[in-house]
DNA sequence: TCTGCGTGCTAAATCCTTTTAGCGCCGGCG
DNA sequence: CGCCGGCGCTAAAAGGATTTAGCACGCAGA
C-alpha cells in the first residue's frame, strides 16, 4: 500500500517528467509487478481474482500508465516498429501519398513508422539501412518513386521486407502497379469510343527493356499494344520521346500534326506529356475533344487543372502505400501483389466525330 | 569466461539474428563491460590503459558491435528519436519537401524520425500524440501543411516542440516562411519594370484576419499592399476570391479583362489562379508577357510546364523542414524563424509595353 | 612504518518490462 | 494418511546498456 506522498507525486504530473511504471501501478493496486503485467496484457496463462483484476486495471487508468516501449522491446525483442526507407521523397509529388498509405497502415496495427531518405546513392542506402537495423525494426519498408529493381542490402538478414513501387534482385515481396491492365484499359477506352487512328506520344525504346530503369513502363506499353492488337489496330503516328515533360509533349504533338492529321485520339505516356499535346492542339486552333481526343496517365495534379479536365489512369500511390505495409505486418510477406489502377474519366476523351 | 563455440556462433552471423552484445566486445576483449562501455563511449572520467582501449575497440570491430537502442535508452532516458507528426502529408503536393528537410537534418545529427499523421481531427491528433510520446522520443515537430495557428495538447508537458509552416496558440517555437517579404518582392518586381496599373486575383477578406486559417496569407497581402503604397500604387483592379483554384482564376481574369483592360500586370495570389488566368488570356488573344504581366506565389509545378514560365515564389518548404529540425536538435527552440523565400524569374513578367 | 592518494580496472545497481520457476494452501484420489 | 495437482499469486531472472561505488596495488610523503 503505497504511501500518500509517492503516489500522489505522481499522480498528477501525467506527460511531465516521470511517468508512472509497472511498480507503481503494483503498488498503488497492492500487488505484485508480475501480476500488473499479467493482467494488462491479458495473459491466459493464469488466471488472477476477479478482484484483483479490477484494482490493477483501476490503478492503471488512475496513474495513466502506458508501458515504456524501450523496456518492453528491450525484453521482447520486438518493438511495433516499422523502418520506411525510401529512395527520394522529393521526385514525385504524388508520392507523399504512399508514405500516408503506409503510416494509415502502421496506425491501423499499432505500429509507429521510422522514416529515413536514401537517395540513390549505394553508400547512403547503407547508412539508412544501418540506421534503421540499429533501431531493430520489426520489418523494412523500401519505397522507390520511379518504379525500379533494386538490390537489397544483405545486412538486412532475415527481416521482412517489401518492396514498394518496385522489385528487388533478390525477390523480394513488393508492391507493384498493374500497368498492363492500365494500358489496356486506356488503349481500349478509346477504341470503344470509335477512334481507330490512334497516335501515341512518348513512345520510347530503352524504357521498354531495362528493369532496372522502370519495371512498369514496359507493361505500360505492353497493356497499350495487346489491347490495340486485339482491336485489329496499330498506330497510325508514334512520336518518340523519353524525356516526358510539357515541352516535349508540346514539341512532339507538333510535329504528328505537321505530318498531317491521320489521327483523332491521342495516347500520351504521362500527364505532363498530354499537357504539352494541349497547348499544341490549342495553337492550331484544334479542339478538344471535339476535333482531338487524348488519355494518358498518372493523374498528375494537371490532369484537374486543364479544360477539358483530361482523361487518365490513376497511379494509386496511396492504396500501394497501406498494402505494403499490411503485407509487411501479416504474417510473412512474399510474392508480388499488383495494385489496380482506376481510369478517371473526364471531358477529354469523346466519340470519333470524323 | 565463454565457451569458444559461443563467440564463433557470433562472431560471422552479422545483421542475422542475433548481434554482439556489449558482454560479448567484453569477453572477446577480456575485460569488463564496464570498461568496454566507458571505452566505446570516449568517457572521460577514467583513462584506461592504451592497450586496453585498443584491445576494446579491435574486438568491437570485430564483432562488429552496434549499441542495442533500447537498452540504452532505457538507462539514458534519451532516444535519438523526434516525433514528427503532420496534419496531412498530401494535401499539398510540395510539402513532402518539408519531410525531406526534417528528414536531412535529422540524419545529420544521427537521430532518426518517426512519422505519423493525425489530420485536422482533435481525437486523431491526441491519439497521433500519445502514439509518439509513448515512444519517448526527445523532440516533436509539428508540421503544417498549410500554415495555420494550432493548438498544441497539453501532454506534450516539457517535451521540445517546433511548430513547422505554422504557430502555436502556446507561443512555441515556430519556423515560419517569410511572407511579407516574399509579398514586397513580388510586387517590387513588377514596379521596377514600370508597371503601375496592377490587378489583383485572389483578394480576400477572411483571410486576412483569421491566423487559424492561415498565418501566412495575411502577411503576403501585407506585404504587397506596403510595396505598393510605398510606391504611391494602388490596385486598379481587383478580383476577391476565396477559393484559390484554376477554374476560379480563369473565370476571375476573364472578368477583370471585361473590366476594360486597364491593367498591364496580375499578381495572382497563387500559381494555380496564374494558370486560369494564363487560359483566359490566351483565350483573348493576348500574350503573355508581351500584352500582361502575371507574378504569382508558391512556384508550383505549373510554374514551369506553362508557357511562357510563371515568375512566381518558391515556399522554402525544403529549407524550412530542415530549419525546424535544427531549431529542435540543438538548446532549447524558441522564437519564431522566417525562412526567406526566393523569388524565382521567369519569362512571365516584362517591361511594361503600353 | 603508516597514511594518503592516484591509477587501472571491476562488481553491482539501475532503468522497466516480461517470463520462468515455484511457493503455500486446499481438496481429491488412492 | 500421503501424494498430486490446481489455484492465486510472487520472487527472481533476463534483456543490454550506463553509472556509481569501490577494490587492489604501488608509490610518495610524513
Amino acid at each position: 500500500m503505497g504511501i500518500g506522498g509517492v503516489s500522489a507525486c505522481r499522480d498528477e504530473r501525467a506527460g511531465m517528467g516521470k511517468r508512472a511504471t509497472l511498480a507503481d501501478v503494483a503498488e498503488r493496486a497492492g500487488m505484485s509487478v508480475t501480476a500488473v503485467s499479467l493482467v494488462l496484457n491479458n495473459r491466459e496463462g493464469s488466471r488472477l481474482s476477479a478482484d484483483a483484476q479490477e484494482r490493477i486495471r483501476a490503478a492503471a487508468r488512475e496513474l495513466d500508465y502506458r508501458p515504456n516501449p524501450a523496456a518492453r522491446s528491450l525484453r521482447v525483442g520486438k518493438t511495433r516498429t516499422v523502418g520506411f526507407v525510401s529512395d527520394d521523397v522529393t521526385v514525385t509529388r504524388y508520392a507523399s501519398a504512399m508514405i500516408r498509405g503506409a503510416l494509415d497502415g502502421a496506425e491501423a496495427r499499432d505500429h509507429t513508422v521510422l522514416m529515413a531518405e536514401a537517395g540513390n546513392d549505394r553508400k547512403r542506402i547503407n547508412r539508412a539501412v544501418r540506421a534503421m537495423l540499429d533501431r531493430r525494426p520489426d520489418g523494412l519498408i523500401f519505397a522507390l518513386m520511379g518504379s525500379k529493381e533494386i538490390d537489397i542490402p544483405a545486412e538486412i538478414g532475415d527481416l521482412p521486407v517489401v518492396v514498394l513501387n518496385g522489385t528487388s534482385t533478390g525477390g523480394h515481396a513488393s508492391v507493384l502497379r498493374d500497368e498492363i491492365t492500365a494500358g489496356r484499359d486506356v488503349a481500349n477506352h478509346l477504341i470503344e469510343r470509335g477512334h481507330e487512328r490512334i497516335a501515341l506520344l512518348g513512345d520510347v525504346d530503352a524504357l521498354r527493356r531495362d528493369r532496372r530503369l522502370s519495371v512498369s513502363i514496359g507493361d505500360r506499353f505492353l497493356g497499350i499494344e495487346s489491347a490495340m492488337a486485339e482491336a485489329g489496330l496499330a498506330f497510325t503516328a508514334r512520336h518518340f520521346e523519353e524525356d516526358w515533360e510539357p515541352e516535349k509533349g508540346y514539341r512532339g504533338t507538333r510535329a504528328l500534326l505537321d505530318q498531317g492529321l491521320d489521327f483523332t485520339a491521342i495516347i500520351a505516356m504521362n500527364d505532363r506529356l498530354a499537357f504539352g499535346a494541349y497547348q499544341a492542339i490549342w495553337e492550331r486552333g484544334l479542339r478538344i475533344p471535339a476535333d482531338i481526343s487524348i488519355a494518358s496517365f498518372d493523374d498528375d495534379v494537371i490532369a484537374t487543372y486543364v479544360h477539358p479536365g483530361l482523361t487518365t489512369v490513376r497511379i494509386p500511390y496511396e492504396e500501394m502505400g497501406r498494402a505494403a505495409m499490411d503485407m509487411l505486418l501479416t504474417g510473412k510477406p512474399a510474392g508480388h501483389l499488383q495494385v489496380p489502377m482506376p481510369l478517371r474519366k473526364r471531358e477529354s476523351v469523346a466519340d470519333r466525330q470524323r
